[in-house]
DNA sequence: CATTTTAGTTAAGAAATACTTAACAAAGTG
DNA sequence: CACTTTGTTAAGTATTTCTTAACTAAAATG
């Protein structure tokens, strides 16, 4: 019998985990993939054996991965999306058709600074496949990581996914909002707040140059829809801090000071073989953030 | 009959790409991995049958790789890091040993900044495995591609290959060095010049500094090492431009002017998993950096 | 120019791997 | 306690990948 080589994983078992783990239960996981439960498991079984590492745990009748699982789930949704983009790669040259393209942007991203650059792409390029979906930074950078999107515009988030690069775009300034005809205070005074949710990126911007100043924030609304946001300021629930340029300029609120800015940034897989059609919406975003 | 699925690709045509890519001739390569001229004859032509690209050429009765199978190469070699890393990683987990750590680093690291650190870490974890290799950056980049090395510090390439991180550590003056008694001089009269070798990164940001001032680099002599260069200097062969630290100082040579400097950067690879001994080094080299 | 060597491919069967079904154990559920 | 759900194990089947052996074609040899 031949030994079995750790370095040489089956693609297929490190499907198996990612499955696992983005699924409520083995059967369903499996399911999913469209195998028996019982290779899913006999798979799994050959890989916890394979590295010699214990990457289950009973729950009951559960099973549960380990924190030293961890690892080689990360490795897991690397290669994974490795392997997307060459198939998809390997799909545009075979072919010669110009493949697809799909971005994530943040909303300030499609509505304000890109909507041209994108309505423009679309008309220049009609052979190219385009899919745009507009998310909170962090279920972009899940869905990059994911190979869900080729190409995502979101907040620079505090630590990078690992294999995942991002480039500078623009910097954008979040001002404070107080509802109509509430006059600037001292920060002790702020507040209450109306706020992107928790767990939000720009949240935790906001929430670390609040406290800086002195003002615990206390927090009585949450969406992540800036002008919902906005429209609770205007009906006196709450201040917020919004990027300048999303306070709709209809309401009737309090523009206050500059607080905090945040650095749009251009995520992608790295290691990726380059789409053509990418590059050439990288340029032309970074020449409309350049020309603001 | 199933369809292959272009997504599942099995690991083992990968490799042998890249033991194709790496050897003279495809014999050598198949038993370079223990297997048969066949084996790997018909797993490439289903590897190319999958991608649906043609990545092999005829040229007499050899076969090479078409420019088009440069990014399913480039795949291949990340994926073998990642594959690599992980299994290392699953090794220390299993055994609980401390593993090994290989280092890279360019002469001037090992030699003139960080012996200390390394003397100290091999003597404060006498249980890691340690291995040190001195190097030209370039040398030093290619290995940690290939996952011969876990940590380098090497000066900063213009351009980082595919799913490689790299962190600044130090920046270093390259000055000008004279032969004796030769004094200061316009540009245009400097030379001719004794240089590190063409491809040397260092190299280049030399030769781009000097053309600036106006002076074309006339180069009568080439070695890697600082040393031999710093000695054709004292021997008048002709002008130098190295790290301040590496001109030995008992050589009689004249130190001219600042012309350059170097970022020395510490490079991993992206998307490993983190081994503690690496992170203790890195924060070692860190401490000593900024402590210069 | 015939001969030999070298490089790589193809065919057929053997070995290894991965999957399916079926039988089973154990933990929840009404 | 019967019944369902979750996951494992065993045994046989299907698929994939390898080896050996026979073959083609380009270079090298003499």
């Amino acid at each position: 019998m031949k030994v079995a080589d750790p370095l040489d994983i089956p693609l297929r078992q490190l499907e198996y985990l990612v499955a696992v783990a983005d699924h409520p239960t083995w059967s369903s996981a499996a399911t999913s993939l469209g195998v028996s439960a019982s290779a899913l498991s006999q798979g799994l079984a050959d890989l916890e054996r394979r590295l010699g590492v214990q990457l289950f745990e009973r729950q009951g009748r559960r099973r549960v991965l380990t924190d030293l699982a961890d690892p080689v789930l990360q490795h897991a949704r690397t290669v994974q999306a490795l392997s997307h983009d060459i198939g998809q790669w390997a799909e545009r040259v075979s072919t010669l058709k110009m493949g697809s393209i799909r971005v994530g942007m943040l909303d300030v991203g499609a509505v304000i600074h890109f909507p041209e650059v994108l309505r423009l792409f679309r008309t220049d390029f009609p052979d190219i496949g385009f899919h745009l979906t507009v998310a909170p930074s962090s279920e972009l950078l899940a869905g990059l990581r994911r190979a869900d999107f080729d190409l995502i515009v979101c907040v620079r988030p505090s630590e990078l996914p690992p294999t995942i690069s991002a480039t500078p775009l623009l910097q954008e300034r979040l001002v404070i909002v107080r509802p109509p005809k509430v006059k600037s205070r001292p920060p002790s005074a702020w507040g209450p707040w109306v706020l992107f949710p928790k767990g939000s990126h720009t949240r935790s911007l906001i929430e670390r140059s609040l406290r800086e100043p002195g003002s615990l924030p206390h927090v009585v609304a949450e969406s992540h829809q800036p002008d919902v946001l906005a429209q609770m300021v205007s009906l006196g629930l709450g201040w917020a801090v919004l990027p300048v340029a999303q306070v709709p300029e209809h309401l009737d609120v309090e523009i206050g000071e500059p607080i905090v800015t945040r650095d749009l940034v251009i995520c992608q897989r790295e290691g990726a073989p380059k789409h053509p059609g990418v590059e050439v919406l990288i340029e032309r975003l970074r020449a409309v953030a350049d020309h603001d």
